[in-house]
DNA sequence: GCAGTCGTTCAGTCAAGACTGAACGAACTG
DNA sequence: CAGTTCGTTCAGTCTTGACTGAACGACTGC
C-alpha cells in the first residue's frame, strides 16, 4: 500500500467534496492538485498525476473553467494547454453558484405566473419560493464581490 | 397526453433542479407538492399523485425531513404519518447548508494540517481555501437567522 | 509531403444510486 | 387471537453519467 502524502489525501478528499456535491470526482481532484502545487499543469501532467485518462482531464478540466474556477493559460513556444487556479478562483465560483440561484429563482417565478385564478395561495406560496431563491442569489453575488479584498488581508 | 396544468409543471421542474442538484428527483417533487397544495400529505397520498412508489415516498419524505425541510405532523385519531412543509423552511435548508460548508471548511483546514515544512507555501493556500468555505458557511448562517423576519413581511 | 504532438470527441464500459415490488414489523381493531 | 393498515426495509432492476481507449482533426517542424 502507497504512502499517502498529505498533498494525495487533500487532493482525494477535494475528490470526494466534489462527489457529494453531484460534480465529477475528477473536477474535484484536479481543483486540489491545482491548489496544492500553486503551478500551471498540461493535461497529460495532470493525467499522470491524478492516474486518469487525458480525455477525463481534458473535460473535466474545461468543464472548471467554464465554471470560471480555472483558466487556461499559454507559453511562449509551447504548444501546450496550461491550466492553472483563476484570479479570485473562490470569488468567480460564487458568481457561478449566484447565477444559478438567480435563474433558478426567476424560472420558479415565471412558473408560477402561469398559476390560474382559482390557485391563488398556491401561486403566492410558489412566488416566494422563487423569491427565496432570487436573494438567495443576490446575497451571494454582493458577497463575491468583498471576497477578494479579504483574501489579500489574510496573511496566512 | 394529458394535459399539464400549472401546478404539475412546477412540480416537474421541481423535480430537476433537485436532480441538477445531484439530489434525487423525487424529493424535488415531493417539496414541489407541498408547496403548491399548502396542506400535509400522508406517503399513500403523495406516491399517487407523484406517481411513484410508497416505498419512494417514505425514503425521500425522510430524506427531505433530516434536511429539515420538512417536517412530520399527526393527526389525532389517524394513524398516518403526514408530512408538510417545515416552518421556515427556506432558513432551515440554509442552516444545512450552512452546516455543510463549515464541516468542509474544517475538514479541509485539518487537511492542511498535516503538511510537512517544506510545503508551506501548499499549506498556506489549503488554509485559504479552507477559511474560504468556513467564512462562507458562517455568512450564510448568520443571514439565515434575518430570512425569517423578511419572510413575514412579503405580501405577495 | 510525412511524422510527431497536441486537445477533443465519440462509442462503449462500468459503477453508483434512484426507484420499485414484495416482504416485514409494529400498532391498532374487531 | 386473526385481520387490517400503516411505515419501513431489502433484494433486484434499471437508468444515469463518469470514465476510458481509440480514433480524429488541427497544428508544427522536418
Amino acid at each position: 500500500m502507497e504512502q499517502a502524502s498529505a498533498a494525495e489525501n487533500f487532493i482525494e478528499r477535494m475528490g470526494l467534496i466534489s462527489q457529494v456535491d453531484g460534480a465529477p470526482r475528477i473536477a474535484g481532484r484536479i481543483l486540489g492538485l491545482l491548489i496544492v502545487e500553486g503551478r500551471p499543469f498540461t493535461l497529460d501532467e495532470m493525467a499522470e498525476r491524478l492516474k486518469i485518462s487525458k480525455a477525463s482531464a481534458s473535460t473535466n478540466a474545461r468543464q472548471l473553467r467554464a465554471s470560471g474556477i480555472i483558466r487556461l493559460v499559454a507559453h511562449a513556444g509551447d504548444r501546450h494547454d496550461y491550466y492553472e487556479l483563476g484570479s479570485d478562483p473562490y470569488r468567480r465560483s460564487m458568481e457561478t453558484i449566484s447565477e444559478r440561484l438567480a435563474s433558478i429563482g426567476s424560472e420558479v417565478i415565471e412558473a408560477a405566473a402561469s398559476f390560474p385564478e382559482g390557485q391563488a395561495e398556491a401561486k403566492r406560496r410558489v412566488c416566494q419560493f422563487g423569491r427565496f431563491y432570487l436573494r438567495m442569489g443576490e446575497r451571494l453575488k454582493a458577497w463575491s464581490e468583498q471576497v477578494e479584498d479579504e483574501a489579500d488581508t489574510t496573511t496566512n
